[in-house]
DNA sequence: CTGAAAGCGCTTACAG
DNA sequence: CTGAAAGCGCTTACAG
């Protein structure tokens, strides 16, 4: 029921020794003897004692937070996220928690001036970003961070990504070639392409990549009237979807670059009178918990979100201790369910 | 490309004024001349400065932090997070935004000393507690809490919650009521209840108060051969379903307690060769994103997230300001798609 | 191995 | 309306 908050002084005094000693004590310090730095630890334990965090973050200016910075696309509704953001959410989390750091949550617009926000504030030693909206106008901003010498690390590989600091990302051109490949082995041919192809895009792109590759090895090429734009949302592959009906042409098979758009891609297929997979084979990207939960259960390219968490930490806390840092790729998995047969 | 950080006394001689004015100035001070606090604003801003938050909490002795705290029934995978607290998260960190907090997060096992780290070491002004595996475990720790002085908010409504602190929860009686009083209105009238009523699941006890009352209105009882235990993920409501129908009873309607578990149920119905809606009407609770993107869509008793997340963040908000805060119902809506027919 | 001293960058009485 | 001074609770050279 202690009102008053005890300070280093306190356990000092309780201890029998200067207040220095305790902070060397609670710090793991060499210089501390066995016998009082026990003494002192079950003292501290004993009162509740803990190292007032900003009292030793001013005098170390070191924070030991992390901030995790979400950029949105504007949408209305404040609470729809990314599901696949939230999977790594937990990820990052648990990585930042076992490295005895705290971790700062952020959804910020696009337009925003975080770039400086949490550096300068000193709230957060590193910025983790995940998410960027339209890469052609987030680009600019990484390129100046990283002349301010913020550290940060993002998520997602664009090309050219050694120009604006350490990205960690899934291997995009991979997984859209295993996707790919998959309907292919299944004996499809004709495979539509749900999404976004462009500069503002990257990693939608690489999947277009590595479908282009593995239709290649096959002797297909891409034919324009399988394609079709798609960004984010379930709608979007409605959208998609739909458009390639209405050009009427023939296909077996879908692949969309994300789990969403191929949701809204299946029951815009489902009631047009097609049955998935039967009629059209559909494979996904990403693995959010829906795609499991589905009728029926989409096959989907998952990402590793436990390494991607791990290796986003550890990425950042080496740039913030002033380590050069590779860029890495993260494999992928395909992940077969009954949506491709 | 400005290394050295800059402090308030920087800013004060730029501006030919004393450090202190700087202070009062940014934090906007009536004490200040408005000649003088615009041309400290504009000099902080041209050179991006933010008052260095680590030295202005151990001054204030606040934060400014707000930690919210998860806690998970223990599971191999950490990214299992339970879709519905993602979606309160994107609320709460909104709302603490807009008041001028960060948002610190953390994942907690049911038997960390969470009770005092946070408020011990100064990093969270105050707490807000999302899940609780075991309610008759963990109330023992609310209790500590609330002795310790901690300012903290708990999101669901346990009975005899005027005990345990402030609490903000959906009004689980009324949503059981309206589940199920909709399956009655669409004419069913054998309708399974699919969760865990016990003391170690108040919220799920009080979905089904709502049930039960729903029924008495039609002067129907409850019938232990439609219920079954299910807690939280797809598989409960799975292992749940496959009990009730091994039974051989029969039955035109489910409610389950959650989302998840009602998901779970119309995937082992549909195995078993049963139409949903036609054969058996479902209604799930929480409209998680996978709701809406289930074959039949799910219909749900919507929390009401937005809300909730603001009024979390209001009422710790109070409570670390000193105020009483009363603990608080908030309605829930029904929504309905295809699942119930 | 331990202690006395300085200082991290603010905010806020206090005095004018 | 503004400034000089004290102090929040630590950590870390420095000296012994």
């Amino acid at each position: 029921m202690a009102k008053e908050r005890l300070t280093s002084f306190d356990i000092a005094y309780l201890a029998g020794v200067s207040q220095p000693t305790v902070s060397r004590a609670l710090r793991g310090s060499a210089s501390v003897s066995e016998q009082t730095r026990k003494r002192i630890l079950a003292i501290a334990k004993q009162h509740n004692y803990t190292v007032d965090r900003h009292a030793s973050s001013l005098r170390t200016q070191r924070s030991n937070t992390l901030a995790l910075l979400f950029f949105e696309d504007p949408t209305d509704d404040d609470t729809m996220i990314n599901p696949f953001f939230l999977a790594m959410l937990g990820s990052i989390t648990r990585a930042a928690a076992d490295r005895g750091h705290d971790l700062l949550i952020s959804f910020q617009s696009q337009d925003s001036d975080w770039h400086a926000a949490y550096r300068d504030s000193r709230r957060a030693d590193g910025i983790i970003l995940l998410g960027y909206g339209d890469y052609t106008e987030y680009a600019p901003k990484l390129a100046r961070l990283e002349a301010q010498d913020t550290p940060f690390v993002l998520w997602g590989l664009p090309p050219g990504h050694e120009a604006v600091g350490t990205a960690i990302g899934s291997d995009n051109v991979q997984g859209g070639h295993v996707a790919t490949r998959h309907l292919l082995e299944r004996g499809r041919r004709r495979i539509a392409f749900l999404g976004s192809v462009s500069a503002g895009c990257p990693e939608f792109q690489a999947r277009f990549d590595g479908h282009a590759a593995a239709l290649a090895e096959h002797d297909l090429g891409i034919e324009p009237a399988l394609m079709a734009d798609a960004r984010s949302i379930e709608e979007d592959g409605r959208v998609a979807m739909r458009a390639i009906l209405s050009r009427g042409v023939a296909f077996d098979a879908v692949f969309a670059v994300s789990d969403l758009i191929a949701l809204g891609a299946i029951h815009t297929l489902q009631e047009a009178g097609l049955r998935v997979p039967e009629d059209v084979a559909v494979v996904g990207f990403d693995d959010i918990p829906s795609a499991a939960l589905g009728s029926p259960p989409l096959t989907t390219v998952a990402q590793d979100v436990r390494t991607a968490g791990t290796a986003l930490v550890e990425a950042l806390l080496a740039r913030i201790a002033g380590q050069k840092v590779e860029s890495r790729l993260l494999p992928t998995r395909l992940v077969v369910r009954k949506s491709s047969g």
